[in-house]
DNA sequence: ATGCATGAGCA
DNA sequence: GCTCATGCATA
């Protein structure tokens, strides 16, 4: 088990951190229009602050790939720089620290009678076809509310209903203009209204679709978000050099960064949690989102393009929610109907897994097809789920990479990524990302981690995975 | 709060 | 096959 070492993947080294080239590229490039309080970015040292990760010393470039990982001797100084990289999101909080959920309070008390009438409204609405894959035979996985809805015929197999909330798709690429159109509806009024009797989903008198949201035909005719520029209020806007008013997907990260800021703590003071959150967008727009979404928000741990994206919708709501006598009952929507579709069981991967699959991505953040294979093989995974991990991990890499930061004291978004271009292989199809090198960090050794935008030490305590730090220590 | 998964869109 | 947005499930 611990041999089969390099064979395939040594290729691989040669041609590490692209990934991160990647997707800064995308993320910030494609926004064309995005432009970043500190585009002047040239010291790469400043933009990560490396020396907060102690211990991390940059891996030495070829030493630390123990592709023997898993089975042979594993060592657990490689996944340090590793996991340390991993993340975290350098999210300053200034404010009290909230625990972002009010617990309780969210779903509890609604009529359970709503459920099924909803349930079946939503398939009807649109059920999407779900492939029925071997999965299904081997986790067969029961979803708990289940029980409340009736299977469907197992002909039509109905699982369901993800979301298919009926919104109008062009939902997001016109938001910017519906914005511009009525700034004013949007804020309407919370008039009175609140206090609804709770649950049921009182409209907002301001005249919105209201709950219409789970009334199966309805949604789907929700009316175009519009966009808060008006209300600029609540957000810090104005500081950034991009005005609200604009499409929001001029944002500075400033904005962002305080308006997501400022969600979370008024949404705290509202008494709501990040999922009812979620589910009063649906309520209000049609489009619903999960409680990981809107934490991911808040933790500004999205694309900036998707922060962009949803920063409107947010502080719509929030607008709404603070304006509201009684925001509870007006926003406390119980999420109705669940995604009966089942789904692969996940893989909880051991702490070693997962060591060495971070050692693997250090040396190859994107392993083609036979490296998986190796991969998967070595570490006894299947394939396809070491091709997740390392779609997520790359994934992560960006998240956290996000153009947020305070005044450019550190700027991660570019990251580290020594120029190696090219490689073997897989040469991916980068979109490289056109990003300064820096001259300061030997291209050789990939400098650091992935991509650590932390600056604050205590940031970075957190992000340390407990199982790895075990790892480490121990 | 975050790890793993899904699926759309793209190349 | 990848990226990206998103979410279920879980630590």
């Amino acid at each position: 088990m611990s041999e089969r070492a390099q064979s395939p993947l040594s290729e691989c080294s040669s041609r590490p951190y692209e990934a991160s080239r990647a997707m800064y590229s995308q993320v910030f490039g494609q926004e064309s229009s995005i432009q970043f309080a500190h585009g002047v970015l040239q010291d790469p040292s400043l933009l990560f602050n490396k020396s907060s990760y102690n211990g991390i010393a940059p891996p030495p470039p070829q030493t630390f790939f123990p592709f023997s990982a898993v089975g042979g001797e594993y060592r657990p100084s490689d996944m340090q720089a590793s996991d340390l990289g991993q993340p975290r999101p350098w999210y300053p909080f200034a404010a009290p620290e909230y625990t972002g959920q009010v617990a309780g309070s969210t779903t509890a008390a609604q009529p359970s009678n709503l459920s099924p009438p909803i349930a079946e409204t939503r398939e009807q609405i649109k059920i999407p076809e779900i492939k029925t894959e071997k999965d299904l035979n081997e986790y067969p996985i029961e979803t708990k509310l289940q029980s409340q809805f009736p299977p469907p015929p197992a002909s039509s197999v109905a699982h369901g209903v993800y979301y298919s909330t009926p919104w109008n798709p062009s939902f997001w690429p016109g938001l910017t203009h519906i914005a511009a159109q009525n700034n004013s509806t949007s804020v309407a009024p919370p008039t009175s209204t609140a206090s609804s009797p709770s649950l049921s989903p009182s409209p907002p008198s301001t005249g919105y679709p209201g709950p219409g949201f789970f009334a199966a035909g309805t949604t789907q005719e929700v009316p175009a978000p519009q966009l808060p520029n008006s209300n600029t209020r609540s957000s810090g806007s104005s500081s950034g050099g991009a005005s609200d008013s604009e499409e929001e997907e001029n944002l500075s990260t400033e904005e962002l960064e305080q308006f997501a800021k400022e969600l979370k703590h008024k949404r705290i003071t509202l008494g709501f949690t990040q999922a009812d959150v979620g589910l009063a967008l649906g309520n209000l727009y049609g489009k619903m989102f999960s409680q990981t979404t809107i934490c991911r928000f808040e933790a500004l741990q999205l694309s900036f393009k998707n922060m962009c994206k949803l920063k409107p919708l947010l502080q719509r709501w929030l607008n709404e929610a603070e304006t509201s006598d009684n925001p509870q009952d007006m926003y406390k929507v119980e999420r109705v109907f669940v995604d009966t579709r089942k789904r692969k069981r996940r893989t909880s991967l051991e702490g070693t897994v997962r060591s060495a699959l971070e050692s693997y991505f250090l040396k190859c953040p994107k392993p083609n097809t036979q490296e998986i294979t190796h991969i998967s093989d070595d570490l006894g995974l299947e394939r396809d789920v070491v091709r997740v991990w390392f779609c997520n991990r790359r994934q992560k890499g960006k998240r956290l990479a996000l153009p947020f930061d305070d005044e450019c004291a550190e700027g991660p978004y570019l990251e580290q990524s020594p120029p190696m271009p090219h490689l073997g292989a897989t040469s991916l199809p980068p979109q490289a990302y056109a990003g300064p090198v820096h001259p300061s960090h030997p291209t050789s050794a990939p400098p650091t981690l992935y991509m650590p935008p932390l600056h604050r030490p205590d940031v970075f305590k957190q992000a340390m995975h407990p199982g790895l730090v075990g790892h480490l220590t121990s």
